[in-house]
DNA sequence: GCTTTTACTTGATTCATATCAAGCGCACTT
DNA sequence: AAGTGCGCTTGATATGAATCAAGTAAAAGC
């Protein structure tokens, strides 16, 4: 199964005891015993279709979710209205965290092509998590996690750097998930890749060209390969890589 | 003890139950009993200096911080050296967390001014949060509160909205911890908020200067007054405030 | 008390990236 | 197969903020 070209095919796992994404989700650390305990507050959703709201921002908090298959995107929304897509979500990845301490969701999230998700009520996760340490271990991990990765991308670099880190970042992670890391689809629209990274679409299309005339990568539509992903490295500061 | 101006001056607490930032800091929520366990692992460290470093970035993770007077910054380094502030840390605020999934401290705390700290083994409050949820709860509710601020400021605003909301915010947070929310010390330099908000000083002098003409404040040298408060928040755009 | 340093201010210029404005091309419709 | 729409590309221009370059003023050192 190992790197096959990321696809928003969904398998329907069921159980967290066989499901693919266990070394990267919730259940890190966990025997047996206690995973089925987890899998007792966990809920499968049907798939969501694209551009198919999960929560939106103002709604009440109660649960958190897990990316089975596909891809989800967090949206907060300024004063003016504005969009600003905080982050995307690949399987194994947790969403819905950044709500616990408010009693609403701050943000919005949205389905990226064909997508599903596992449900959680915080509230059970909270009770559970004080009978499992490990499962608090790894909800605190994620957490620390999600800081420094939103801290990451606060940093000052130029266009160039952050569009070549984003790619680093995302190539790493459908590594980790068995997907090839030089080869795989940009799911989001470059609109969505520009909103997230703050430039305009036009930035991220005129470097997308650059990047390919200098050899760096290959992309053709969504299908993009990563030919020189050292010097994408380089070029990227190593901002929340490396 | 409301409304006095805010001030690098060290109280001496020494615990949880008699420290007037347990509101706002780890205790919250907690018993009498609870909190006695609470401190008997928690450290008091003797003061900071001006530029005194609490850890580096690479240091192996152990601790984690609660400001107990005096401010401290958390600074990142990317590959090419250069710094980024990631955040300012205000008495009963933690600080540390971002190091909790790796095994290294990602960051460096620096103090500002003489300011002093509580440490926490980390492993202990782990620990120790398994046998208080109330702990436990308010341990994710700090790092939920993180996530979102760090979100937040990634939010594509003009250097006037971002030097706004900084102000806003700061206001805010001194109010919360019984000070003027009108008028407060700058404790950091105005290179330092610059590269908090990814500008140049110049920048943050020219907006201090025209916030001042247009009558928002009045600033001088580190003494700030806010005179329209309502005016800053709309000028914001309500980033991390509203 | 004078010099030096450091932080900050102020003005002139440059530059990276946004914005504006067409135009292209693939996918979906009918 | 022609029409329509949307996402993307490409070029021309505008602009916000950085950089460069002095100058000022308060604090620190001698």
């Amino acid at each position: 199964m190992a790197n096959q070209i990321a696809s928003s095919r969904a398998p329907s796992f069921l159980k967290c005891s066989q499901c693919s994404l266990g070394n990267l989700c919730l259940p890190v650390g966990m025997n047996n015993q206690d995973m089925g305990e987890l899998e007792s507050i966990i809920d499968s959703t049907s798939p969501y279709n694209d551009d198919a709201p999960v929560y939106t921002a103002g709604q009440s908090f109660d649960k958190i979710f897990a990316v089975k298959s596909g891809m989800f995107k967090s949206v907060i929304v300024d004063s003016l209205g504005n969009d600003h897509i905080t982050g995307f979500h690949l399987p194994g990845e947790l969403f819905g965290l950044d709500a616990i301490h408010s009693e609403k969701y701050t943000s919005s999230a949205v389905s990226l092509g064909t997508s599903s998700l596992c449900a959680i009520e915080y509230k059970e996760l909270e009770h559970l998590s004080h009978r499992l340490p490990s499962l608090q271990h790894q909800l605190m991990n994620l957490m620390s996690k999600e800081v420094r990765t939103s801290q990451s991308l606060n940093v000052d670099l130029t266009a160039e750097q952050k569009l070549a880190g984003f790619l680093v970042a995302l190539s790493s992670r459908y590594k980790q998930r068995g997907y090839s890391e030089t080869r795989f689809h940009l799911v989001m629209p470059r609109r969505d890749i520009a909103n997230h990274l703050n430039m305009a679409p036009e930035t991220v299309s005129r470097l997308f060209k650059r990047f390919a005339n200098d050899g760096l990568l290959e992309i053709n539509r969504t299908d993009l390969t990563i030919v020189n992903m050292q010097a994408l490295k380089e070029m990227s500061g190593c901002l929340s890589v490396c």
